[in-house]
DNA sequence: CGCCAGGCTAGCG
DNA sequence: CGCTAGCATGGC
């Protein structure tokens, strides 16, 4: 399948991008999974520019990025230009969107740290599978499972000679034995990703998971196999755009205790709406890079010790 | 070796 | 309802 198809390629310059982008921050930060840098290493930072390519499969058009010096170079098969645009979220005006974060000393200090990630803007269900298998993982392994589930089991592409993976589809992983899932690393999170996908395959992603307010979204996610009320946020936040959305893990929570102890609810839904309020007018943006550094800097060592002021 | 990782489910009281 | 043991797996 895919025999010839068309290739295409051009650069997008990096004034045109309000507040530019980096683009192996924005891709190895936890957000998407379905990346595969083309050296095998992505979470090691890239010597310079140009940086490797970064390669996917969105809705069977063949995506490869990567960053030069002062514009981002693409090439793919048809319609990659218009993939790329929406998968990094290019059309966000990241100065703006960053400025009118929350005036908290731990979040300039991550806006300073990562400027340029961007969040990223997955398929609802590419982003519900992945975050499923994210539970108990660490980020690298969660990468792991997901390159292990789209070579093994989703659909091979073709471009130029060069074979390309996509994440398999609900009837794909449907198709599975469970076996063959703990073989691709997914652990005890195999039959939440089975349940999940004959669900889908049988009845769909529910209308009110995908329309209607945020907080129902969550919730009406969470008929899913697998899926509580965190898994729920990260597949709305970068799986569906809300930017609303502000996924409560373990290093939100810890982040809650130590620098906004007053937004610690009876539970998540009121823990949700206390630190969402707390972030400014796009909170997902601002919980992504507090969870960045965070994770990536220690930054909890030393603030829960410091307790005065 | 024991602990931890972008939590959730099931089974208790 | 609220509470929590158990869950697979690999890296440190």
């Amino acid at each position: 399948m895919n025999h010839h198809q068309h290739s295409s390629s051009g650069q997008i310059a990096l004034d045109e991008l309000a507040g530019g982008i980096d683009l192996q921050l924005t891709l190895a930060s936890g957000q998407s999974y379905r990346w595969r840098r083309r050296d095998g290493r992505l979470f090691e930072a890239p010597a310079g520019h140009p940086t490797p390519w970064y390669e996917t499969v969105a809705d069977g058009t063949v995506i490869c990025i990567r960053q030069h010096d002062d514009h981002l170079e693409y090439f793919g098969s048809d319609g990659v230009k218009e993939h790329v645009e929406s998968l990094l979220r290019l059309d966000d005006d990241l100065s703006s969107i960053l400025e009118a974060g929350p005036d908290e000393p731990i979040y300039r200090e991550a806006v300073a740290t990562h400027r340029g990630m961007r969040l990223v803007r997955d398929s609802l269900y590419v982003s519900l599978i992945s975050f499923i298998c994210s539970t108990q993982m660490h980020v690298e392994r969660i990468h792991q499972m997901v390159q292990s589930l789209m070579s093994e089991v989703g659909t091979t592409h073709h471009l130029d000679g060069r074979a390309y993976h996509a994440f398999p589809t609900p009837t794909e992983l449907a198709a599975c034995a469970t076996a063959t899932l703990r073989g691709c690393g997914l652990g005890y999170r195999a039959p939440y990703v089975k349940r999940t996908a004959d669900r889908i395959v049988k009845g769909g992603i529910p209308a009110d998971a995908t329309d209607g307010p945020y907080e129902q979204r969550r919730e009406a996610l969470t008929v899913f196999h697998g899926v509580g009320p965190k898994v729920a946020d990260c597949a709305l936040l970068f799986g569906a755009g809300e930017l609303e959305a502000v996924p409560l893990d373990r290093w939100i929570q810890r982040a809650i205790s130590a620098y906004f102890p007053d937004c610690d609810g009876d539970d998540y839904a009121a823990t949700s709406r206390l630190i969402r309020e707390r972030l400014g007018p796009y909170p997902g943006y601002a919980q992504t890079y507090l969870f960045h550094y965070l994770r990536t800097n220690g930054g909890l060592e030393d603030a829960s010790a410091t307790g005065g002021n």
